[in-house]
DNA sequence: ACCGTAGGAGAACGGTCGTTTTCCGTCAAG
DNA sequence: CTTGACGGAAAACGACCGTTCTCCTACGGT
């Protein structure tokens, strides 16, 4: 078995980068670890990232990708309407029951590496697109005023992922939801036709 | 000048320890940092303290005691009743507005130091404590369900926190005092004497 | 058949880290 | 005056880090 072809070895690489910066913090894992969990050479890494820094910003960037593509998903399984707003609760419960389960990976490096400017960017970037995100979802809520149901969900969705994650409470997630469905309760009085 | 007595070292010991740590992280700040900011010698941390990680627990109980302690303040000085809830997130807004604004100490160590058992328990402690606090401020707010009053609160604060680090933006306190206003309209419909 | 390239294994590098140690100065109690 | 505890300055330590380098293997295109 030979080929372990440019993109292969990348994706693995991506991979150990993903599973140990997330589990155990990027400070906390050095080079050798990536690459012996990727089964590739020291040089491999350097050849395929540049440094150390360029790979965490890769995994960022990637797991920015994944996690809102997961999160969209999740959504859009949901009928149209106020039920995707709960829809996104119901998703973050899944994901707050998972072994691996280890809170907001942008949150993280955000308060481990706060001083590199990359880092803070992706993160912000990231936050950014989940309020895109929720954005969407309180437009087809059927409230009057979007833009505030969407400011109120970003707070309960971060609140319910650092609260599952600092207090190992995966029951977080149905608390939001239910502070959700209470917030819609409240708005719901406008525009219903 | 002589002395500089046993407190007085822990106590700068601790000063800078904080000042260092929650500004850029606890392992990217080495023990000669602080050493050097406490004008103190190195042997002199160790006779106190022991070890690095052992300084850093005695900086977050230290924080944990003095954070809650000034939250609590906070909320003292409004009237009892459901404004203090408001008053909650009027505190953080002036948090989050100081210059060295960094997020929550504990959230940025519990996932800095994924694996360290006692920065986890530290944060654990914390969270539990604030939570103690928000359920006394909801038990004041005349609604019904305290308990579910005190968990909405929670992901509000929790949600604040984060979103105020990490898209750098201070009013998000202003946007969960709002949140929690409205969830307070939705509640108040019993016990109204 | 040949060469260029990708990759693996591992050593080596300079630097930094947490920790310990040595040496010296200084104050307080006996 | 002496002793001992405390603290400062700085060196030394072993370990680890990110990065680079050398040597070797194996494949693909020409």
């Amino acid at each position: 078995m030979s080929p372990s072809r440019d993109p292969d070895v990348r994706r693995r690489l991506l991979d150990a980068a993903e599973r140990l910066f997330y589990e155990r913090g990027v400070q906390a894992v050095g080079v050798d670890a990536v690459v012996a969990d990727a089964g590739v050479a020291t040089k491999t890494l350097y050849a395929h990232f540049g440094s150390k820094n360029a790979l965490v910003e890769a995994y960022l960037r990637r797991r920015d990708q994944r996690w809102l593509g997961w999160l969209r998903g999740a959504v859009a399984t949901a009928e149209p309407g106020p039920g995707r707003v709960l829809a996104v609760f119901d998703a973050l419960g899944g994901w707050f029951a998972e072994p691996g389960f280890n809170g907001c990976a942008f949150v993280n490096v955000a308060g481990e590496l706060a001083h590199s400017p990359t880092a803070r960017a992706v993160a912000r970037d990231h936050k950014g697109a989940l309020r895109a995100l929720l954005h969407e979802v309180a437009a087809g809520a059927g409230v009057a005023d979007q833009a505030v149901l969407a400011d109120r969900l970003m707070l309960l969705v971060e609140g319910a992922i650092v609260t599952a994650h600092v207090e190992g409470d995966a029951q977080a997630a149905m608390r939001g939801r239910s502070a959700a469905a209470a917030l819609l309760d409240g708005m719901n009085t406008a525009v219903g036709e």
